[in-house]
DNA sequence: TTGTATGCGTTATCAG
DNA sequence: CTGATAACGCATACAA
């Protein structure tokens, strides 16, 4: 501590004003007459004042501080997520304590505990480790994105209307077999119901389609390989059909893509793409990807005024904690671009 | 405010010990006995206490906490570098309020100056925005990463090695022109030392060499649309000759390779691509691409060493402030994959 | 419009 | 080994 810091004791001092009239300056200006607030003004950058906003968090209680826990941010979509939420920075000023978690409960907790400890006023979640029961009983407003959320409020992408435009698109396109790649998702997940409408709108216009839910890996080689095997097995078994292919993600969808041109040199016209999230990849990729576009700056906005609307009730002298979690979803919109006619 | 906090008050009332005490049971348990320890411990639980942070650091002074500039989370290179430095919390403990800035100084500003009002006792940036000088007369620890750093201090990826490397390899594989594609980067820029290092290795070994710094753009599309003239400018200026590219980043490597496809339907004899950054991209593009890998993590982990020791020593009582910036490279590795031979 | 007194939850100093 | 008491920097009733 180099010099100690200017407070408004020594505000108090220098301008034969109380504390009190010091801290009105900052919190009710117009209580005090233009003169003296010259006065203060004046004094304030005569004595170099910086203000102190840990002490009045300990005066009155309100931290402005939430925290966030994101698995990681390798995904493009957590990285795109965090920046939205910080974005919201100048609208509300909140400002964002960080964890990234992705290693088990106990870390999690901990993290938990280090944030409530700053007094945290908010939580955001978008990590899946801990139940929503678990994060209901912190006894904080807490926000679920994409997760599970039974027992706490919550934004998701509307994923059943996201796969119906994609899997309807195919449909309209007259692909003779619809196939749909993921991993094998929990049904309690959000993204479970891509699996779902892909299924239930090829049943419903009776289009034959094939769900390989094969996917599985944690490095880019892994995974690759198991969609190479799922390529293989395609190629072998729907030859000369017109296929359409929507995958979990664009991440796989490229590497599908990929593996087409390795062998045509070209997109042939019996392949039609459809990817999720319009991550950077979808567009990088040597063909453009048709994609379901996840609103990740609607998602975080929404997330945020919710948020900021269960902190306001906890500020108030009776607050009323929510009876029943809010479960917001937002609509992706599906972007045509060079995989599909 | 549901229920009041428990402070050291109330369990002190409870278990007839003074405030004193139960801080000591938390800063040097052993100077109690162990009953006593006992009695607090069974205390706190039934109690239900939970710590206040932010009490402590008013007490004490410190705050444990570190303030984050990123320009943006939408290029890998930042956000993985935040990634790695969040994870030093295993380590360190240090708590990180992340700002993200890449409009103008005012804003940056505003941002460390609430960064400080929160008592950080430390800060690391990645953005551009203001000068070292601007930075250094903060007074606090700084560190720059990849950036201008005159009166800070940094770590920078060796980029003079990157690029010496790759350029040997260019040349190794009897390259007959070699072509370097880049924005025109400010000589300030750590990054320059790459254009520097081309130009110095080509005249070293005496081959032709073509430095194309006309890439701009805001946009993936309007970026795309400048490579594009590049590669047509390229095509016709050096048909039949072994041309070897060495791109500024990944992103740039892809966009070459991509349109390299889609005039050819593979990579021919006559081109050889190296990137930088080894980011997602250059593994996932149609070809996987031979690119200078920056140690992100090492990076990470050298600058928060520095910086825990430039905090350590301002906690000391009579802090020694570094005579002189301390600046610190990193080497880079360079990636061999599919894009040359 | 301004001041007094007290509290926020913890640590530090000094005494015993 | 334990306790009183005064900081830490600011906010807020309550008075004036």
């Amino acid at each position: 501590m180099a010099k100690k810091q200017v407070t408004f004791a020594d505000i108090a001092e220098y301008t034969h004003f109380s504390k009190t009239t010091i801290s009105r300056y900052f919190n009710h200006p117009d209580s005090l007459t233009l003169e003296n607030q010259e006065k203060i003004s004046q004094a304030l950058d005569t004595l170099g004042y910086k203000k102190n906003k840990l002490a009045k968090v300990l005066a009155n209680g309100k931290s402005e501080f939430i925290g966030i826990i994101v698995p990681n941010l390798y995904l493009h979509y957590y990285s795109e997520m965090l920046t939205q939420l910080l974005s919201s920075y100048s609208n509300y000023h909140y400002k964002f304590l960080v964890f990234s978690s992705e290693h088990g409960a106990e870390e999690e907790q901990q993290y938990i505990e280090e944030l409530l400890s700053y007094q945290i006023e908010g939580l955001i979640v978008l990590s899946h480790t801990l139940s929503s029961q678990k994060l209901a009983s912190y006894q904080i407003p807490v926000i679920a994105i994409e997760r599970e959320a039974e027992y706490i409020s919550s934004i998701t992408t509307d994923n059943y209307m996201g796969s119906l435009q994609a899997t309807s698109l195919l449909i309209r396109d007259k692909c003779d077999i619809l196939i749909h790649i993921n991993v094998n998702v929990e049904k309690t997940v959000p993204a479970y119901d891509r699996i779902r409408a892909f299924e239930e709108t090829c049943k419903e216009y009776q289009v034959p389609y094939d769900i390989d839910l094969s996917v599985s890996g944690n490095s880019y080689q892994e995974i690759l390989n198991v969609i190479r095997r799922i390529f293989t097995r395609i190629e072998e078994k729907y030859p000369n059909q017109k296929k359409g292919i929507f995958l979990a993600n664009d991440t796989y969808a490229n590497m599908f893509l990929n593996l087409i041109f390795q062998k045509y040199g070209k997109l042939p016209p019996t392949y039609e793409i459809i990817g999720f999230d319009n991550s950077p990849i979808a567009s990088e990729s040597i063909l453009p990807i048709t994609t379901v576009g996840q609103q990740i700056d609607v998602i975080a906005q929404t997330a945020m005024e919710l948020l900021v609307q269960q902190m306001e009730e906890q500020k108030k002298r009776a607050p009323k904690p929510l009876e029943k979690p809010i479960h917001k979803q937002i609509t992706p919109v599906l972007i045509r671009r060079n995989t599909t006619s």
